[in-house]
This record gives C-alpha cells, structure tokens and sequence, in this order.
DNA sequence: TTTTTTGCAAACCATTTGCAATTAG
DNA sequence: CTAATTGCAAATGGTTTGCAAAAAA
C-alpha cells in the first residue's frame, strides 16, 4: 500500500490548479482552510512537494523569499513585478536562446531544464506610481 | 558624512570579486575571517546588501536555498548543477529572446532585467555519476 | 566629535521534521 | 489491518535587527 490520494492532496492540488496568481504556501494554506478545516501548514508543506516531485505543480524560486507554486507545468517563463511582487505567466515568444545552451553542451554540461525570469513593473505598478496596493492580497 | 570605507567592507568586496564560485553569505563569511579576524556574519550579510545596493555585486537567488553573490554585474547568465550545487556563468551565445520581452512590452510591462538560468550536471557530474565530492569546498 | 558601522545575540520567516494519533486502501 | 499521512510543535537554516561599543570622517 501506498501513495494515498487524501482530502488534503486532493485539496492542495485544486487550489493550486484553480489559483490564478503562484500562490506561495502560505496563501494555498489559506485557501485550503477556507474549504476544509483543520488543515496544518506542515502538511501543504508536504503535498506541495509531493506534487511537485510527481511533476503536477512546478515550485518558483523568484527573487522573492517565499517558494511559488504553479500548476503550469508546459515550459514556460515568468514576469515579477517589483513594485507589488505579483508573478505572471509569460508566453514564450520565440524559442530561448538555444545558443547559450549549444555552448553549454560543448562544454560537456547536462543541461535539463531553464528558467527564463523577467522583472519590472506590471502594467498596474508602471501606469502612474502612486495609486498601487501593495499587494493583490490573496483572498 | 555617510558611506564609510571600512576594513570590513573592502574585505567583503575583495572577496566577492575574488571567487570565482558564486559564494554564499556564509562562505564569504568564513573567506573574509581568513583574511582577518572576528568579522561578523551579520556584518557580511549587511555588507553584501549595500553592496548590492550600489550594483556592485549581484545577488542570485537559484533554485537553492542561501543566495549566492556575483561581482560580475554585466548581464549574462548561469548554469546550476543539481547535483554538486555548484554555479558556472553561463557567457550569452545569442540574444535572450526578444520575442517575450517585446510582448511583454506590448502588454503593458515594463521590463528592466531578466535572468535566465540552466539547470542540469556540470562535466564533473555528469562524467560518472559515482565518484564526485558534493561541493567543491571553499578553501 | 559625530554619525556610521560593528559584534553579538535574539528575533524572524520559510520550511522541515519527529512522533503519536488518524485514516486511506 | 497496517503502512502512509496528518497535526502539532519543536527544530532548522538563512537572513535581519536592536543596541551598546568601536571606529570612520
């Protein structure tokens, strides 16, 4: 017997799947909990990476501090906003710079994967640069 | 009278500009002691991000846990092996991908810097997949 | 002298972990 | 049944911070 389909992974799945916004743990905690009580950080924590070791959700280390979660998994890259720190998904334009990875490869490096991250200010913080919450709080 | 010149700094600095392997605070910290004695960590730490401030390291934030600083503020790019941890500078073999960028732009954003990054096995890791130290101490 | 910087230790925050109690299969 | 999972709380690891003492300017 083994890897159990619980309410909990069921759950921490469905909020990250449905989330618009690469919720960080905390704010899947959050909605978890208005869903089902009870529900402990330690084990969103634990599907979460459950979940990303399975390949169902991808983990962001952005500049930020806390871990985002997305649950993208195409390749894909992503814009942070500095002013407001929202993360939005960016479609990949033309294919990234096969060059850098070609002189990687001659070089005998192994290369599996990339990430290709913007920053700046999202349209909302880069109109006028008063007027903005800080955050769109995760509700 | 501000933004004093001392010992401390400089030594952080040098040692930054020194490595070549992408340091983190901590191994800054035991670099800078060789040099000279009792620096504190929390002086690195707040060294490192005046010196950020001032562009004149760059701070990575990879897939790993502790940031890890860079004296070389011209863009280019970085390959992180899984396996060892260890970072290499990645030189741009073509132009990143304007193709996002510009539609970024067209959206709305206003990008100012981006990073990419490679994950995969340095030439060390991927040769045999046995015989390999995990980090390359920093002696 | 005056104000920034330091050292130290405690505080913080995100994430992980040990363990007994639950629970899915 | 019984091994995987949970909840809780304590532990970790990286980074920040308050404050009095030290040192640049």
């Amino acid at each position: 017997v083994k890897e159990r389909r619980t309410r909990q992974l069921r759950a921490v799945y469905a909020t990250v799947r449905d989330a618009v916004d690469h919720p960080t743990a905390d704010e899947v905690h959050a909605r978890v909990r208005r869903r089902m009580a009870a529900v402990s950080l330690g084990t969103v924590y634990r599907n979460l990476q459950k979940l990303a070791a399975q390949q169902h959700v991808r983990v962001l280390r952005l500049a930020n501090r806390a871990a985002r979660y997305d649950a993208i998994v195409e390749p894909h890259d992503h814009f942070v906003c500095e002013r407001c720190g929202a993360v939005a998904d960016v479609v990949r334009g033309e294919r990234v710079p096969a060059g850098a990875a070609i002189h990687l490869t001659r070089a005998g490096y192994r290369v599996r994967s990339q990430e290709l991250t913007f920053y700046g200010l999202c349209p909302r913080c880069g109109a006028d640069r008063r007027s903005t919450r800080r955050r769109q709080g995760g509700s």
